[in-house]
DNA sequence: CAGAAAAAGGATAATTTTGTCCTATTTAAA
DNA sequence: TTTAAATAGGACAAAATTATCCTTTTTCTG
């Protein structure tokens, strides 16, 4: 469904903004661990999620990701996923053709859009602050 | 949100169901070509399938790929989606996880398990035959 | 100021997925 | 019976994704 990338990226993002809502401020180290994710490659996402304002980093010592509750509100799962992995789950063809619509439809076509409007209802009405609150309450979780 | 394999498959067996109404047999050449896929990586995929019998295949001269409406009607999308790409797409965690369910839910459990239910049951319900009816039919196409 | 902890970022490696090539075997038709 | 067209299948190649390593820069703390 998602890419690695995307499911990692999601994880450390709830994962910050747990933290954030006890003012805690998380570093990669800590992201990795938590979310059962390889650090480096969490690195490199973490990067992209800063540079497009999802959540922010502060450098140098005791620095890590922290978000702010307005950040959280305003980020839609929707969002994280089209960043990752682009637009393709939500608008692509379920049988992978280049042009498939009303006017040239694939076999699949009214059954799947049908199918794709509701994950993409779902990511664009759930915020991360929505995941966030039951996280920092211990009632879901981020790894085993 | 298949694989590339997988959407080659699903292509491939609709156009040879969409032929085997008409009593055509069709090659693994003019699957590729009705269905712009590569050749060689078609061919591979027309043997899982044959293996598995979902369709059957002719060695030899004229030889090439059918399915008997019993094959259509009895072969559901789901079917050929798990032989490709696992049930990872029905029954894996939205964000990654080994173990996520009711007890230990990750952050997105059940919001996603809805979405992922609806994917299951549209394709537990759809048959090759419901679909290839449109496509001998000229109502649905397998390429731009 | 020096040292250490942390993010930023470039280069590279491993793995998986996708795709190609070639040979062997089967079978219909000339 | 020979030839050609087709599937079967093994080996290999390319591309994309996932993952690691190493150096630089930033900034806190002693």
């Amino acid at each position: 469904m998602f890419s690695k990338a995307c499911e990692y990226a999601i994880r450390a993002t709830l994962l910050v903004a747990s933290h954030s809502l006890m003012d805690e401020r998380v570093s990669v180290k800590d992201i990795a661990e938590a979310t059962a994710s390889p650090v480096a490659f969490t690195a490199k996402i973490m990067q992209q999620l800063n540079r497009c304002g999802i959540l922010y980093s502060v450098q140098g010592k005791q620095g890590g990701f922290e978000m702010t509750k307005e950040q959280m509100q305003a980020t839609k799962l929707s969002q994280i996923v089209t960043l990752i992995d682009g637009d393709r789950v939500f608008t692509g063809c379920g049988l992978g053709l280049r042009e498939c619509n009303a006017l040239k439809p694939c076999p699949l076509h009214e059954r799947f859009s049908s199918v794709r409007g509701e994950l993409k209802a779902m990511l664009d009405e759930t915020t991360v602050l929505d995941l966030a609150l039951g996280l920092k309450d211990g009632l879901t979780f981020l790894r085993t």
